[in-house]
RNA sequence: GGGCGAUUAGCUCAGCGGUAGAGCACUACAUUGACAUUGUAGGGGUCACUGGUUCAAUCCCAGUAUCGCCCA
């Protein structure tokens, strides 16, 4: 006998347990001969993550989907694995040194990294045994790690690949640069927040003529809408907007646009950075653009071309010089010459009119000597106050009228990193690029040529929007965990080779061999004296400065080297130059790739790509993406981009990494707000698994998954599915209690009492929808059509139905029942056990002495009785029986007061259901006979049940203007409808216009209608007859 | 500024050209007979607003309002 209640802290590790053993998930496992392919790879979740109700959401779907597929017999894998999240892990292991009163650099990058694997081997990835727990049916013997060596192996096979196809390059562009972190970043990983803002306003002194030396002016002229002028004063100045002025300092040029009429005279002329010491002020020229908004502002923007996005396009078009003013760390510059001697080389640029090229112009450090090292907002502070005391800022007035100066508030975004929270400072640095835009093209024609295609649809549109704007993706990171760059350089510049190992560095057809250029090695000979000198007196530094050296291979006569860095490069090269040997020294690109470039790999590298194995040949092109709509851009859209470059078939066609994304919602709190930890509104999916059970939280999220609509969780909805599991569990001991088993050989088709083939013809309905909603991705219509089922028609009326004849004499009857009713309860665990897998699993083994398979690999049912008048005939006692509670309610009469009924007007096949359900009907209905009738007897309530009227005697019982007072209510919602129905028919427009089924069903209404207010308003005017 | 979505019962949400639904909450009653994590019954809705299309609109279209998200 099964306990009271179901204790799912007891039986989920048992049955966890069970399917672990049993290799249930194994791909494949439970398969039919020759079953098609079913594959998933999970969004690998962070190797630092920790279970949040997203991944439980997230998670549960997918399993629904495999679990269903597996059920079907297909050949399934539901592929695990984890991500190793670069900038995240970083974070946490560098915290976890901290704590330790240590840093990142303190350790070698080989050590750090050593640190990172040993934090992974302890506390990563104990996210998969919170997955394990929710329980997902991973085949968790095959997880793998965007770390790991095959992963890595992809990695540089693609990346090789883009970059020998031109596909991927280094540059220098303006970046999101975070100074936390230190690294570039891409756009994605930037957050614009709005913040309150203030704008400053400065004015720029015109150069003097340089003809006459005279301060320069112009006639500054304003006009309103209709051109009148408002505002003609003579200035010696240009006003420009800032929100940034410590940028001032690296402006290039100012610009206006080339239509704005107050700036004409001053076009092509040049104005003074007001700021820095005033015996080495720059001058930097007034020039024309589209970019600036002549109703921003004062019109003119300075164009500081290496520290802002929309400046450095202005920079680029009109060969503005871009001086670079931060460090790493958005300090302001601490390198280089003194100020005065890299304000001349700025002069000398702008005197010249000739751009150099990008590195010279990078090298000059323009932060004056008094702002050197100053944190930027520092910096920014006394830029303000140093031009204020000049008298350069705009001024107006104060409440009482006492000059200020002129700082307006204005709402701005200001971007921010995902990871660290500090604000991203655009930077001019080299990285790597991705042509994202070349790779989108294919893309973009899967979706829109529909090979693959998304659920909901909508989500297509906002892929396109970013897929058709594409930025080049910066997949370069300033970091030390993730996969370096396989990008070797030679002691000179130009020697770049991208190789997926060392072998391919030395292999024929390398690039790698600028040490054939007989020039370049003649000149190094003026290395070999800068090394004498640099290292003849301390042998021990030149040694610090080699570091490691690791043999490469030979290439002609030469044996080449691996060592640390550039300058361990050249010494290298002069050493053996030096000591007559034919060593070339190549180093590695120390940066690593974007975390989200090997996720972009995941469907095919986790299957063993680049090599040709079995696992890629069955599960690759995989069936269905399941994710949350916040990395389609992040990650959908790379693996589209990677997956149809890379992935062919023999013919040479792109064979896509999934023909269906299912996008599903955010899971919000229950009041709209998204859940975070610094709203303290999170909602942790392993305590309600601890105090509902895992099958109650994945019901809840499965019948809360509409499409389109995000999840609002509230915990009283666990509290109602945890309910329903009980309800479960409790018919399943209601049908142990009355030896309700599975019958070896039992055929539904074969039953013969109506109910029974009622509850098999709902169960065939219940099959259909809920196979239909997983199908469709509609689950929470399927895990709906079960509920209903199970609970509103199983539990309430089938049971119910079955208790006389469980109680009763009739042994082929109850044989019967009992059949059907265990038939049904199988049925029942696997339609729920996509939904609930650890209580369907614990009850299907609960529930026959042995079976074939564990529930995990039973068959997925299907439709098998479809039975019309069994149908009718029960819904019909099922109404007969609803109206007799309703008006015993209504006339509140006792429940436990047993009554007669009599059955006036009933057809002969009422009367053969009477008969065949009389015990059904006494029992639910609680009356003590049920008999037929000439007339109504006196002082009964009536109701109409299809042709007949339903008498409940009532002498002395009923308060007969309660019962006058229901009918008449009853009379007029039935004139209510006759009135729809009856203003339709007589439409002749409805008539002619409306499809002949529409037009036929109101017909049949109102014929029913009309039947119906003729017999209630018979029993009506007995009632009042009997008063 | 551009785009997407939402607005349906007290709450959380389904639905969707032709009888407006669920869960929770609420009210009344019942019972320890599978289940109080229960049963039976009940109340509760101008389907945001204004127009339009249609024989017919909660549903389609346009506009308005409010809210939310994404992108600049």
């Amino acid at each position: 006998m099964l306990e009271k209640n179901y204790d799912a802290n007891s039986v989920e590790p048992r049955i966890a347990k069970k399917w672990d053993e049993a290799k249930a998930f194994a791909a494949g496992a439970g398969a039919r001969e020759g079953a098609d392919p079913y594959a998933i790879v999970i969004p690998p979740p962070n190797v630092t993550g920790s279970l949040h109700m997203g991944h439980a959401l997230n998670n549960t779907l997918q399993d629904i989907l495999i679990r269903y597929q597996r059920m079907l017999g297909n050949n399934v894998l539901w592929q695990p694995g984890m991500d190793h999240a670069g900038i995240a892990t970083q974070m946490v292991v560098e915290r976890k040194l901290n704590a330790e009163d240590k840093k990142r650099t303190d350790f070698s990058r080989p050590d750090f990294i050593d640190k990172i694997w040993e934090w992974k081997e302890e506390s990563g990835g104990t996210i998969f045994n919170q997955l394990k727990r929710l329980g997902a049916s991973c085949d968790w013997s095959r997880e793998r790690f965007t770390m790991d060596e095959g992963l890595s192996e992809a990695v540089r096979e693609v990346f090789v690949s883009l970059y020998n196809e031109g596909l991927i390059y280094r540059g220098k562009r303006l970046v999101n640069w975070d100074p936390h972190f230190e690294t570039a970043i891409s756009d994605l990983e930037v957050e614009n927040i709005d913040v309150d803002g203030h704008m400053w306003h400065f004015k720029y002194p015109l150069a003097a003529d340089p003809e006459t030396g005279k301060p320069a002016t112009y006639e500054y002229v304003e006009k309103d809408e209709d051109g009148n002028v408002t505002l003609t004063e003579t200035r010696d100045y240009i006003s420009i907007a800032t929100t940034r002025p410590e940028t001032m300092l690296g402006d290039g040029a100012v610009a206006v646009h080339q239509s704005d009429e107050r700036y004409a005279p001053i076009i092509g002329k040049l104005c003074e950075i007001p700021v820095g010491p005033k015996e080495h002020r720059r001058f930097i020229p007034i020039i024309t653009d589209d970019y600036p908004d002549k109703d921003f502002g004062s019109g003119a923007v300075k164009i500081t071309g290496a520290h802002d996005f929309n400046d450095y396009m202005v920079a680029k078009r009109n060969d503005i010089p871009m001086y670079r003013l931060m460090d790493t760390k958005a300090a302001l510059r601490a390198d280089g010459a003194p100020y005065a001697e890299e304000a001349a080389k700025a002069k000398a640029i702008v005197e010249s009119g000739e751009l150099p090229d990008e590195n010279t112009v990078d090298a000059i450090n323009l932060v004056p000597d008094e702002y050197r090292g100053l944190d930027r907002y520092d910096a920014r502070k006394k830029v303000i106050a140093a031009i204020t005391a000049e008298g350069n800022a705009v001024m107006t007035t104060d409440e009482e009228g006492n000059p200020i100066p002129l700082v307006e508030k204005n709402k701005m975004q200001q971007p921010t990193g995902d990871r660290s929270k500090v604000v991203i400072e655009p930077m001019l640095t080299d990285q790597w690029f991705c042509d994202a835009e070349t790779l989108a093209k294919p893309a973009l024609a899967s979706v829109k040529e529909g090979r693959t295609n998304f659920v909901p649809k909508t989500w297509e549109n906002t892929y396109y929007n970013w897929m058709e704007n594409i930025q080049p993706w910066c997949i370069s990171r300033q970091l030390w965990w993730g996969h370096q760059i396989p990008v070797w350089y030679g002691p000179k510049p130009s020697d770049v080779v991208a190789a997926k190992e060392h072998a391919d560095l030395v292999n024929a057809g390398t690039d790698l061999n600028v040490y054939r250029d007989a020039a370049w090695l003649r000149s190094i000979a003026r290395f070999e004296i800068f090394a004498m000198h640099t290292f003849q007196d301390n042998p021990k530094s030149y040694s610090s400065v080699l570091g490691e050296v690791v043999d490469v291979g030979e290439l002609d006569s030469w044996k080449v080297v691996e060592v640390e860095s550039p300058e361990a490069a050249m010494h290298h090269l002069t050493s053996s130059l030096i000591e007559g040997k034919l060593e070339y020294p190549v180093y590695r690109d120390p940066d690593v790739l974007d975390t989200w470039f090997s996720s972009a790999l995941w469907p095919f590298s986790t299957l063993g790509w680049p090599d040709k194995t079995k696992e890629l040949e069955t599960y690759y092109p995989t069936n269905t993406l399941v994710t949350g709509f916040d990395i389609i851009f992040f990650w959908v859209a790379r693996m589209m981009m990677m997956g149809n470059h890379f992935m062919k078939d023999d013919a040479g066609k792109i064979v896509e990494p999934f023909h269906t994304v299912y996008v599903h919602a955010l899971v919000r709190d229950k009041d709209g707000q998204k859940m975070s930890k610094s709203k303290g509104n999170v909602i942790d999916p392993l305590e309600l698994m601890d105090k509902y059970g895992t099958d109650a939280l994945r019901f809840t999220l499965s019948i809360m998954a509409a499409q389109g609509r995000d999840v609002r969780l509230d915990e009283d909805r666990i509290v109602g599915y945890r309910n329903f599991g009980t309800k479960l569990w409790n018919a399943t001991r209601f049908a142990e209690m009355n030896e309700v088993k599975h019958a070896e050989g039992f055929k539904p088709e074969d039953a013969k009492l109506q109910v029974n083939r009622w509850i098999l013809t709902e169960l065939s309905k219940t099959i259909e929808d809920v196979s239909e909603g997983i199908e469709k991705y509609r689950f929470n219509d399927a895990a709906g059509a079960a509920y209903k089922f199970v609970w509103n028609t199983f539990c309430d009326w089938h049971l119910e139905l079955l208790k006389p004849i469980f109680n009763g004499d009739d042994a082929a009857a109850k044989a019967e029942a009992q059949a059907v009713a265990a038939y049904v309860l199988d049925e029942i665990y696997k339609l729920l056990h996509p939904f609930m897998p650890f209580m369907t699993e614990e009850l299907w083994a609960e529930t026959a002495e042995s079976r074939d398979t564990l529930l995990c690999h039973a068959e997925w049912p299907k439709p098998q009785v479809q039975d019309q008048a069994a149908a009718d005939e029960i819904n019909w006692l099922i109404e007969l029986v609803s109206e007799v509670r309703s008006v015993r309610t209504e006339m509140k009469i006792k429940p436990s007061l047993e009554m007669q009924l009599v059955i006036v007007g009933a057809s002969d096949e009422t009367k053969a259901r009477l008969e065949r359900n009389d015990a059904a009907i006494r029992r639910l209905a609680r009356m003590s006979d049920v008999s037929l009738g000439g007339e109504a007897p006196e002082g009964s309530a009536q109701i109409v049940v299809g042709e007949a009227t339903v008498c409940l005697p009532l002498k002395g019982l009923v308060d007969f203007a309660a019962e006058i007072s229901r009918l008449e209510k009853e009379i007029e919602g039935i004139d209510k409808d006759l009135k729809v129905v009856g203003g339709k028919l007589n439409n002749e427009k409805f008539v002619a216009n409306a499809p002949d089924a529409v037009v036929q069903e109101n017909r049949d209404r109102l014929a029913e209608l009309e039947e119906k207010h003729e017999i209630v308003n018979e029993a009506l005017q007995r009632v009042r007859s009997f008063n």
